[in-house]
DNA sequence: TGTACATCAGTGAACGCGCGTTCACTGATGTAC
DNA sequence: TGTACATCAGTGAACGCGCGTTCACTGATGTAC
């Protein structure tokens, strides 16, 4: 049963290996070039020995996909839960969720292109990926429900005109149903989301390229406008991290 | 000279004829997957034959992506025009340019994705592209420039703190250099346009199934939300055009 | 503690496929006199 | 108008490469008695 563990341990840390050395390929050759026998000539196996820990090249994908989801999960959460321990207000707690979220994409591109980005060809993920998937939305959406119950979450400039956008199990992951004038939270919560993610992807994709001068202070500038759509004031300091601050030479994918 | 120009003519045909295959081609198998053997086999012709006409995978590429860009400018121009020959107000032209930019990608999922997705890995784009690339915030920022100068557009909710964060090229490209309270505009713009691709890309990518109910609607309120960052006040007719009422029923990209 | 057997990891060859690009070539189309 | 030559479009074979996946196999690791 010790002897059991043993190979049982080796399985697990080859299985982590190769996907390791797959998320540092998935860095140079992007999803698409992702290649089982490109991963096994990295790792000096014969290439069918993969078969053994994933049974496909889509599988692997899959533990990428859901590896990423995870990560870019747990580094807002992370982030959202010391910035509560040090008793920030919801306003710096979301501008420091979004900023953790950038960072991380900037750190890690393709593998933030592989989920936010263009979808693999012939690929379909399974339901596995929808909940890892969730992870961000929710401590956003715990954010924004913080800021009701605290009665800092102003009524929107602008509500949304049609309300129930949104799905019933997209509402119950916000938590209760809040009354008026907050019921379209859920909604607003969504497009900041979206906001988000486009913000992030339109910079990694390139298109800022010759256009924007200085990339940290106008993704700030994104995420304070935005965030006054959901009636959340971001105080915006000028003082940048200084992670982010390293970070501002630093150009698109490829 | 009379027959010359019959060579040139078949000349320009058949250049046609591989960018329209290859554009067919890009619909299935994604930007990545685009092969001039493939092409060249739905066409009838030796692969080596390409080569008369394109000198490389990558010249057809930039092919395609000049294509598509000048695409999604002319369908936002032509949109815009015909909006504005009707009388229509700055808002409701901001709208409709959305409107049929989202309603071009939907139509050209995988060419859309070929400008605004992921980049394609191991292809550089050539500086041809820029013009082309510029034509939709064009259109955009002369929106907003004739609602400065009719003094339709409200100063912002909440102003740029920092503004400048746009190149002296992009400023020049916006028009003259608006005034206080507006010298932030052309920052407000970029932010417009960044959100308008997130929002088109979120939901082809996928990310709005079983999050959202009526992707038009949806669309719809992006807009009015993000537009009220620029200060642009967006009229919403709950009346859905018969174009963007027929697409909802469809789902994103693959 | 030792032995017979079962399980599992990893190998290497093979199948069948596709790709971009080059090159010497054939024949048709155009040009110059 | 007719003929000799030049240009160009398209061919088909080839080079050299990579890929995912399968399969019979060897040895090592673990199990049961």
């Amino acid at each position: 049963m010790e002897v059991l563990r043993a190979r049982d341990l080796a399985r697990a840390e080859l299985t982590r290996q190769i996907t390791d050395t797959a998320r540092r390929q998935l860095a140079t050759a992007g999803a698409q070039g992702l290649s089982l026998r490109a991963v096994a000539r990295e790792m000096g196996l014969a290439s069918s020995a993969l078969y053994r820990y994933f049974s496909s090249r889509d599988h692997l994908l899959t533990a990428l996909i859901i590896d990423a989801y995870n990560a870019i999960g747990e580094t807002a959460e992370r982030v959202d839960t010391a910035e509560r321990g040090a008793g920030a207000g919801v306003g710096s707690r979301w501008l420091a969720v979004c900023r953790a979220v950038r960072g991380w994409a900037l750190d890690h591109q393709h593998e933030f292109a592989l989920v936010y980005g263009s979808p693999v060809v012939g690929y379909r993920a399974p339901s596995d990926t929808v909940g890892p998937a969730t992870r961000t939305a929710r401590v956003l959406a715990d954010i924004l429900a913080t800021a009701i119950a605290e009665g800092v979450l102003r009524p929107p400039d602008r509500p949304i005109p049609e309300p129930r956008l949104v799905t019933r199990e997209v509402r119950a992951l916000a938590g209760e149903a809040p009354e008026a004038p907050y019921e379209d939270v859920p909604e607003r919560a969504m497009v900041l989301l979206t906001n988000l993610v486009g913000a992030i992807n339109f910079e990694l994709f390139g298109h800022l390229h010759n256009t924007v001068t200085d990339y940290d202070r106008y993704f700030d500038a994104v995420i304070m406008m935005t965030a006054a759509i959901a009636g959340l004031d971001v105080p915006l300091e000028p003082a940048m991290t200084q992670e982010s601050a390293t970070r501002s030479a630093r150009s698109g994918l490829q």
